[in-house]
DNA sequence: ATCTATCACTTGCAAAATGCCAGTTATTTA
DNA sequence: TAAATAACTGGCATTTTGCAAGTGATAGAT
């Protein structure tokens, strides 16, 4: 879908259209979360193998970089991209509805 | 996901975030399109079991409500409620976002 | 009146995505 | 050096998606 796709919407829900990739953008952008663990905490539950998954495509599709805390060797840290941060209007939005709906 | 959850973006993410919802409700709100027929053109190819299942999900949900052409009985028609009006700049910035990343 | 086309679906089945849960590996802390 | 922690990975069941063929109710042509 994504690939041919003039369609600048299509073209969004084609990489990010999921249960899951929006989610832990909101957690990055709005949250301020970096860490694996600190995904899986969310409320929403997210399971291990997904959340990995999501990430190794968001980081491949150039939405977050990944780096280790030199402090601490275990902890990988996640960053948002431009493009990751460009979301947040699309995000923004989608709080103000699911707030007018809920 | 969306029952319990307290975030508005995940309410949103809940009941839209799959591959298909937002490019009908795109067709309905940008495109003006009204019919079934019209869901299956879409460059993006949805199939006539997930168009079904999206637009009974959408009709239960309150995004459209749904009614028969009377000038011609075998044509339904769809018409976004005020619900699905309402994601319009949700749309909005994901088309700014896909033209910027294109 | 009947035959054909059109429209909106359904159904069956294969493939892909998701979810659950039990590991595994690499650090770090006690 | 043993236990705890962080970030995954793998197996398997369930759910969702995708493809193709078929169905039923109009509508239009003959």
């Amino acid at each position: 879908m994504t690939k041919k796709c003039i369609c600048p919407i299509a073209k969004m829900v084609g990489t990010l259209g999921d249960k899951w990739s929006l989610i832990i953008l909101r957690d990055i952008l709005f949250n301020k979360k970096k860490h694996y663990g600190e995904f899986l905490d969310s409320p929403e539950k997210i399971s291990t193998n997904i959340l990995a998954n999501r990430l190794k495509m968001m980081e491949k599709e150039k939405f977050l970089s990944s780096s280790i805390d030199q402090q601490n060797r275990r902890l990988k840290i996640y960053l948002p991209t431009q493009k990751a941060r460009d979301l947040e209007p699309v995000l923004r939005a989608a709080a103000e509805w699911g707030q007018k709906y809920s």
